[in-house]
DNA sequence: TCAAGTATTTTGACTCATTCAAAATATTGA
DNA sequence: TCAATATTTTGAATGAGTCAAAATACTTGA
């Protein structure tokens, strides 16, 4: 309910402003969607928003702690509001879907590095990266996520002897 | 030298031309330099290439495995030639700087997510964020890497009372 | 040695996600 | 109500790449 959506951001300092309590119940509803998404969602739920006033309240949210964002390769950032949990994530090569991976007992050794060089480490971030339930029955193959792709082939026009024939295998 | 280098390329299926090689050149050079920097060394190096060469190099190479490619949240991709040892890496918030970090016994665990929810894995991406020993001791402040920064300050001409005081603090 | 077929590099335009700067509005407290 | 401050909008600009096509270079079979 709305009062109590503007009364959690006031407890943590954000005044509630139209466009602020859009862009969170935007997060809150599709949780990992990017700046372009939820500036759609937020715009068809108030009419109309700029897309500067989303950046705003997003970087806002994430500044005060209310939201999360996480940027995976080859990928805009994508925001969530499950906080201060350290949960992880893991992201399919093929279509991009990104999941959250809790962190497991077996995990949290990841939150001390070994040798930390003298570094004060405030945060692990893992991702996981593979291919998803879905893609792997369909049985996909490659993808613009799937950085081991190299996406300007040469044009093979005949089948006549190549100049570095096994070169892209 | 050279004739080594050459030979390194061909045994992995890459042609070894004077752009790749100098590319390859840079990057052992200077281990997590940017596109933009590797573009610079190469570039003084064989006194001219084009970028487009640059980024063609070093999809292929990292297609074929002798570069990988790490992209740290809110900087430009990242290349170097220590490939199949999964390693991690420790960055500043602060200046930005990378440094690799060794995968521990006590790390390894990161490796199997607890629950995969069906995916199948392939790579586990750890990034430990922090301040750097040199930041530490400077007591620098903040800057464009840390995510919970906000970049869009209020100009805060004088001390009269504020709209929502304590916002940013 | 040449020519045709490939591979590679260069050039320049273009995209996308995001940021910057300034103008327009809205809100506050005196 | 007014001035100060905060917020939103607008439109231009940026950075890091990608795309497409033209220019060059290389290889191989005739
Ligand atoms: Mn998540
Ligand atoms: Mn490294
Ligand atoms: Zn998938
Ligand atoms: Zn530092």
């Amino acid at each position: 309910m709305a009062i109590s959506e503007a009364q959690f951001l006031k407890d943590h300092d954000v005044h509630p402003t139209a466009q602020r309590l859009a862009v969170m119940r935007a997060i809150s509803a599709s949780p990992h969607a990017t700046a372009d998404h939820i500036f759609e969602i937020a715009g068809s739920d108030l009419g109309v928003i700029s897309r500067q006033s989303v950046y705003d309240a997003l970087s806002l949210l994430v500044a005060s702690g209310l939201v999360r964002r996480i940027q995976p390769s080859g990928s805009p950032a994508l925001y969530e509001d499950r906080v201060n949990d350290n949960h992880h994530h893991i992201v399919c090569r093929l279509c991009g879907t990104v999941r959250d991976v809790d962190c497991s007992v077996g995990l949290r050794p990841c939150l001390d590095a070994d040798d930390t060089l003298g570094f004060e480490i405030d945060e692990a971030e893992v991702a996981f990266w593979g291919r998803c339930p879905s893609c792997l029955a369909s049985g996909r193959v490659a993808s613009a996520l799937d950085p081991s792709t190299d996406r300007r082939q040469a044009k093979r026009s005949s089948a006549v002897p190549q100049y570095h024939p096994d070169q892209n295998r």
